[in-house]
DNA sequence: CTGAAAGCGCTAACAT
DNA sequence: ATGTTAGCGCTTTCAG
C-alpha cells in the first residue's frame, strides 16, 4: 500500500516553515515585505517539498488564467503553424500559455472549441473563422466576453479586430505583373473558393483582368493533383489556350507545377506560372516559381500583440464590443520575381 | 459607470432556478437523477444566464485539468507541426486540450516550460527533449509527477516511454540502397549532429558503409544554403569526388539539391541524391528526390495515445517511474524510390 | 513584518 | 429527487 503522494500545498509549506500562509503567499509572489531570514527559510522548505503553486486556486480567486486560445483550421498547414509559432512566442513573452485547437473549417467544431476554451477561462482568443458571416460563432464569442482577434480572415461587419494580409491588393499585383509581361489569357486556378482569403484574391484577379479588357478565366475546382492535371490538360486542348496561370493557394501552385511538368509543358515558354503564397522550395525548383509572399509570421505576431493589448488595457468593459476598436490591420504582400512568370533570373 | 458584468456562477443559477446547488451540479454533469421538470427549468436558466462551469473550481476539487502539454522545438517545423496536429486530435477525442510550447532545443526553456505546465496542473506531458541525457530535465519531469511520453527522441536509460522512428534502420536502408546502385563514394551530409535523431542516422550510415568496405565520408557542417554549396563545391573539386550524397535531414536535402542545381551537376548522372525525411515537393522537382519517409503523424498520434493510456490507467502510483513501463516504440521507415538515386521513375 | 480568517465556484458526502 | 455543508489551495483585507 503506497501512500498516495499528494502535491504539497501552500499551507503545508507554511506549517513546515512555521509561518502563516500569508507569508508563504508573499514569498511565492515576489517575496516583498518579508524578513530576509523568513524568506530564506520558506524558500528552503519550498525547495525541499518541491512545492508548485496551484494555478487553479489562483484562477478561482479571480486572477487571469494566463492562457490564450488559438483556433485555426489546421496545425499542419505551414501558414497556420507559422502563425502559431509567432503567437506562442508573444504569449510566452507575456508569461502566458497558448492552447491550440484545430477546427478544420468546421463551424460546429469551432463553437465547441470556443466553449471548451471558455470553461477553462482562457483570457482571450485568436481565431481564423471558417465563415466570416456566421452569426452563431459571433454569438458564442460575444458570450465568451473576452477579447477576440480574428486571424487571416475577418468577421465581416463586426467590431472584432482582424489581422489579415491584403489579399485583394496581392492578387491585383500578381495579375498586373502577368499582364505587364504581355500575357493575354491568364487563367486563375484555385480550390476552396468560399474561404475569405481566396475570394478576396479572386476579386483582385477579376478586377484586374477586366480593367485590362482581358478574359476572366476562373477555375475553382482544384482539389488535388488529379483535378489540377485535368484542368491543365483540358485548358491546353482549347482552341485558345491560356498563356499564363495564376494559382491562388499554395497547394494549387504545387499541383499545377507538377501537372505542367508531367505534361512536358515548358514554363514559362508555353505557359507562365505565378502563385499566391511563398514556400520553401519555390526558389529551388526549375524553373523557380514566382509568387506573392505574405508576411505570415507577422500576422500571427500582430494578432497576438493586439490580443494582449486588449488584455492589458485598463479593464473597463469586458465585452468584445467594448474593447474592440474595430481596427482591421491589413498587411502588405510582396511580389517575388523568380523565373516561372517570365522574369529573368534575379541576382543572388 | 457600467456595472462590471461578472460571469454567472453555479449558485446564481441555483438561486434563479430555485433549487439547490447540488441539483445544478447534477444537471451540468449529465442530468442524471434529476426530475425532468427541474432539469428543464435549470437548463433554461443556464441558457438565459449564459452560464459556463468554471473549470478552475473543478480542478481545485481534484479533477483532472483535461489539459496536456506538448513541448517541441518549433511549431513551424513541418515534422513537429504534423505531430502536434495528430496529438491535438487525440487530445480532443479524450475531451482534452493541447497546450503547445516551443523550446527551440534550449534546455533552460524546456525546464521553464515544464514548470509553467505544472503550475497549470497539466495532466501529462509529451516532450521532444533537446538533450536525451539531461539530468536536470529528468529531475523536473520526475517532480512533475505526471505521466510523460518522449517524442521523436528518447530519454536514454530512462523508464520514460518513447515513440520514435527507427532512425538507425532508416539510415542503413538508405545507405544500402545507394550501395546497391553501385555507388562507391557516398558522402553523408547534415547539420546538428548532436541531436539524437541525427546521430542515430549517422550511426546507421557509418555502419553500412563500413560493412561494405566503403569510405566513411561525413560532413556535419551544413547549416544553411551557403555551407551546403560550399560543401558540394569542395567535395567535387577533390581528386576522387563522391558519386552519391545522403542527406540526413530535410533542410540539408533541399540545400544540397539547390546547390547541385546551381552548379549544374546532373542528378543522378554525376552525383546521386537520397534524403532523410520526405517533403511535399520531393516528387514534384526534377529529378524527383528519393527519400526515407517516416510516419510522422503516427509518431504524434501514438505518443498521445500512450499518454492517455497512462492517464486512464487505475491511478495507483502517480510518479513517472511507476506508471512507465519503459516501452520504447520504434516506428518503421520506408524508402521512397524516385529518380534522384538512380532508380527509374516509378509507376503511377 | 506577520497571521487569522473569509471566501473564489464547484463537488460530494450526508441528510431529508 | 433534492438540499446542506464542508472543504479543494490560494489571495487578501484587516489586525496586530
Amino acid at each position: 500500500m503506497v501512500k498516495k503522494r499528494q502535491r504539497p500545498t501552500l499551507s503545508e509549506v507554511a506549517a513546515k516553515a512555521r509561518v502563516g500562509t500569508t507569508t508563504v503567499s508573499r514569498v511565492i509572489n515576489g517575496g516583498h515585505r518579508v524578513d530576509p531570514k523568513t524568506l530564506a527559510r520558506v524558500l528552503r522548505v519550498i525547495e525541499t517539498l518541491g512545492y508548485t503553486p496551484n494555478q487553479a486556486a489562483r484562477i478561482l480567486k479571480g486572477d487571469r488564467t494566463r492562457t490564450i486560445g488559438l483556433l485555426i483550421p489546421s496545425i499542419a498547414d505551414p501558414f497556420f503553424s507559422s502563425c502559431a509559432e509567432a503567437a506562442q512566442a508573444i504569449a510566452r513573452s507575456h508569461d502566458s500559455l497558448l492552447i491550440v485547437t484545430t477546427t478544420h473549417n468546421d463551424p460546429k467544431i469551432e463553437i465547441e472549441s470556443v466553449d471548451v476554451l471558455m470553461r477553462h477561462r482562457s483570457d482571450g482568443l485568436i481565431i481564423a473563422p471558417a465563415d466570416s458571416e456566421s452569426q452563431t460563432l459571433r454569438g458564442a464569442l460575444h458570450r465568451a466576453a473576452v477579447p477576440v482577434v480574428a486571424l487571416d480572415r475577418p468577421f465581416s461587419g463586426s467590431s472584432i479586430p482582424a489581422v489579415v494580409a491584403d489579399n485583394y491588393a496581392g492578387a491585383k499585383m500578381a495579375t498586373q505583373h502577368l499582364i505587364d509581361h504581355g500575357y493575354k489569357r491568364i487563367v486563375c486556378m484555385t480550390g476552396e473558393p468560399n474561404l475569405y482569403t481566396i475570394s478576396e484574391r479572386m476579386r483582385g484577379y477579376r478586377k484586374t483582368v477586366e480593367a485590362a479588357k482581358l478574359p476572366c478565366l476562373l477555375d475553382t475546382s482544384i482539389q488535388d493533383y488529379k483535378s489540377a492535371e485535368h484542368a491543365v490538360e483540358s485548358m491546353l486542348a482549347q482552341p485558345h489556350p491560356p498563356d499564363a496561370i495564376f494559382t491562388l493557394k499554395n497547394s494549387t501552385t504545387i499541383f499545377a507545377f507538377e501537372a505542367l511538368q508531367k505534361l512536358n509543358i515548358p514554363i514559362p515558354a508555353s505557359v507562365a506560372l505565378l502563385g499566391y503564397d511563398d514556400f520553401e522550395l519555390a526558389a529551388a525548383v526549375r524553373p523557380s516559381i514566382s509568387v506573392i509572399q505574405q508576411p505570415i509570421a507577422e500576422i500571427g505576431r500582430i494578432a497576438a500583440e493586439l490580443l494582449f493589448d486588449a488584455l492589458l488595457r485598463p479593464t473597463r468593459g469586458e465585452s468584445v464590443a467594448e474593447h474592440a476598436i474595430g481596427q482591421q490591420i491589413q498587411l502588405e504582400t510582396h511580389l517575388i520575381r523568380r523565373s516561372s512568370c517570365g522574369c529573368p533570373p534575379s541576382a543572388s
